[in-house]
DNA sequence: CCGACTACTTAGACAACATCTAAGCTTTGA
DNA sequence: TCAAAGCTTAGATGTTGTCTAAGTAGTCGG
């Protein structure tokens, strides 16, 4: 009998090696928008077998492409991975770098018709600030 | 006497250097979004000089640093640079990767004070979609 | 002018992030 | 049992960006 993660995957058309399966596991435990060396290293000992970072970036990549986690880029030069699939938006801290997720409802929708030269798929938003340590 | 972009450089306090002037010249003519290597070899034949990469990179951190210009991360692993400083939004076509400027009052405003927590600077969209070339 | 100080630039080494390659291993199905 | 297809591995390679050491140009007090 397969396990949730297994279907999640077997869902999206992904085969669930255990390296997948792990990797898909501990991303959708998480909600620390993770780079894909800090996968590697949440997961590397997890597994009965040596993991190759290959591997870890090859998974990534098959996720994004079935649509079981997206991309999230804050900062040039690394890219961060995020398995909440509900409708979302980034707050990132300019002091820490966090990145937290802000529910779609909170804020005002926006048109996609701006322009009749643009089909809009779809748009993202970062917000960025300070997060107020207090609340 | 200064030309207009020595004097926009020395206002945001930063020395206008010949391979610094050439490069911002390029930035404020184009609406591209170049990357480092864009820059690179749209200016290295127009000094009479060698040019090093180094130097591109360290000009544009500091355009950046002092305000000259922004970066923009539409896509992971690769930092574009844009001189244009009206605030605007940015629409990426997800065919052929070309970034077009949003004008600022085409799109709705989104309040700053989404959550008592975070103490919003600012924000960025990016549209996704396709350019209708018909138009 | 002169010397020293500061800032800038250069070429190439280096580092970080990501992909590619070749070989081996599993799984699947005939 | 065999072959084909797909996955993983280790390490080489590629890409983007930073660092280092040396040299150069501009500035300022004398």
């Amino acid at each position: 009998m397969p396990s949730e993660v297994e279907e999640l995957l077997l869902s999206h058309g992904v085969k669930p090696t255990p390296q997948r399966v792990v990797i898909t596991e501990f991303l959708l435990r998480t909600d620390s928008h993770p780079t894909a060396d800090q996968v590697f290293e949440a997961v590397v000992n997890a597994l009965p077998v040596p993991l190759s970072r290959a591997t870890v970036y090859n998974t990534l990549n098959a996720l994004v492409q079935a649509g079981v986690v997206k991309e999230v880029s804050t900062e040039p030069g690394r890219t961060r991975y995020d398995a909440n699939l509900d409708r979302h938006h980034h707050f990132v801290d300019v002091n820490t770098g966090e990145i937290i997720d802000i529910p779609w409802q909170e804020v005002p929708q926006l048109p996609k018709n701006l322009n009749p030269r643009f089909k809009v798929h779809g748009y993202q938003i970062i917000f960025f600030g300070e997060l107020d340590k207090g609340h």
